[in-house]
DNA sequence: CCGGAAATGTCAGTTGGCCGACATACTTTC
DNA sequence: GAAAGTATGTCGGCCAACTGACATTTCCGG
């Protein structure tokens, strides 16, 4: 198991704890847009997203959003707040029409009394972001915002990448202001770093979705030694 | 129970709970400087702080140190890794003469599985962390450095603050590297900063420990409208 | 209580990346 | 298929904060 897809809870799941969470939840649908909860909210329930894409982003006094993480299909969201109670500090916002499952507190601790083997698979999915979001903060320190964004893509490519010869492709679209928002810059720096990486060879863009040229790439993302 | 103060598992388990792992594991006595573990260790031990101080920080190949947060009697640590599985990470680095209880993964597994309590505990210590550090990201993402030391301080003192009439009194002396490797700045700019901050009234220094002036800072704090 | 080490204070020079402003391209919607 | 909205590309001016270098103060072990 590649640490990269410990975060899959569904998948991880065995068959029959897979049915008992289903059977307990209801099923939730979202267009493009929507929130699934906002900041501010009361966080009584976990979710579980079957289909889409939704982004955990964090809204901060000054206007700008960051975005902590994307979550895809067979993950865990709005965990946290209902462990540590208090309401929601992040919005989660639907990037692309999306299904949930939706569990309360009450039915989610049930569920984790009778089924201890998921109970190890969640600590290890919030040892998994723990670990994420140390990692963005080592990286928002220490390197400047060109390796800032090779190394986003280089985290994302390790999970949503499909290999396609040499090359990696990216499966997922993403704005420039959504990779701004993830490694702490502006929109014109994105654009401007990443045609400079295309220039470089480093990757190449094709219809809004990106393509790495893998060992150059994770050359240059370990040591930036311009 | 203030959610500053969840991290504090040892005082927050039941009396038995305690006791009972208290037997389970083993005591080990550090001094400053030494190292409980270290990044690429492999990670087969949860570790609970009872006495001293310990600073949990990761390592970058451009050789700076961030620190990810500090543990105080009662915290836990060296969690994830256990849970996640792969080797360590992160150092963590003993502050100042420091004893420790030391599980090995499998008697903390069963220490889960017999005491369903703390093992909600867990779950909101890993909730917390998990808050914190986006916390962090956003500060880093949204504010500029003397908001960042500002923050960095408030959220100190919300755990670790002794009220002195209308001050707040720092109970951990800091030095100016390491409150640089928190908010991801230099030490220069850290001795500047703190100093502009006392001229302006928002604080004041005691051989090597912050008295902060509080209603002034947390206003200033909560938006930087200079 | 002394000497080396660590921590703090200060400064001038330099620069990465922000800001604002605008032009172009793509892509929904009706 | 036209119009409106959203995304991308490009530029010059500017400033916060980094770098490196040094002086001074405080701490701590023997």
């Amino acid at each position: 198991m590649p640490l990269d897809q410990q975060t899959d809870i569904l998948a991880r799941m065995s068959g029959e704890d897979r049915e008992a969470l289903i059977s307990l939840g209801t099923m939730q649908r979202f267009s493009k847009g929507e929130f699934v909860f906002r900041a501010g909210a009361p966080g009584k329930h976990v979710y579980f997203l079957r289909k889409g894409r939704v982004k955990i982003c964090q809204p901060s006094h000054t206007g700008k959003e960051v975005i902590l993480w994307f979550c895809f299909a067979g993950e865990m969201f709005g965990l946290a707040e209902v462990a540590q109670g208090g309401g929601r500090v992040v919005h989660a916002h639907v990037c692309e029409a999306s299904e949930v499952l939706k569990l309360s507190q009450s039915q989610f601790s049930g569920f984790l009394r009778d089924h201890p083997d998921s109970l190890h698979l969640v600590m290890q999915v919030l040892s998994c972001r723990m670990r994420t979001l140390s990692e963005v903060i080592v990286n928002l320190v220490n390197d400047d915002v060109e390796t800032r964004i090779m190394k986003l893509i280089l985290r994302l490519s390790a999970r949503h990448g499909v290999h396609v010869g040499q090359d990696i492709h990216l499966d997922i679209t993403l704005t420039h202001q959504e990779i701004a928002d993830m490694v702490g810059t502006t929109r014109q720096t994105v654009t401007g770093m990443l045609s400079k990486l295309k220039r470089r060879g480093f990757l190449s863009l094709e219809n809004r979705r990106i393509y790495i040229e893998s060992p150059e790439m994770h050359a240059a993302a370990s040591g930036p030694d311009h």
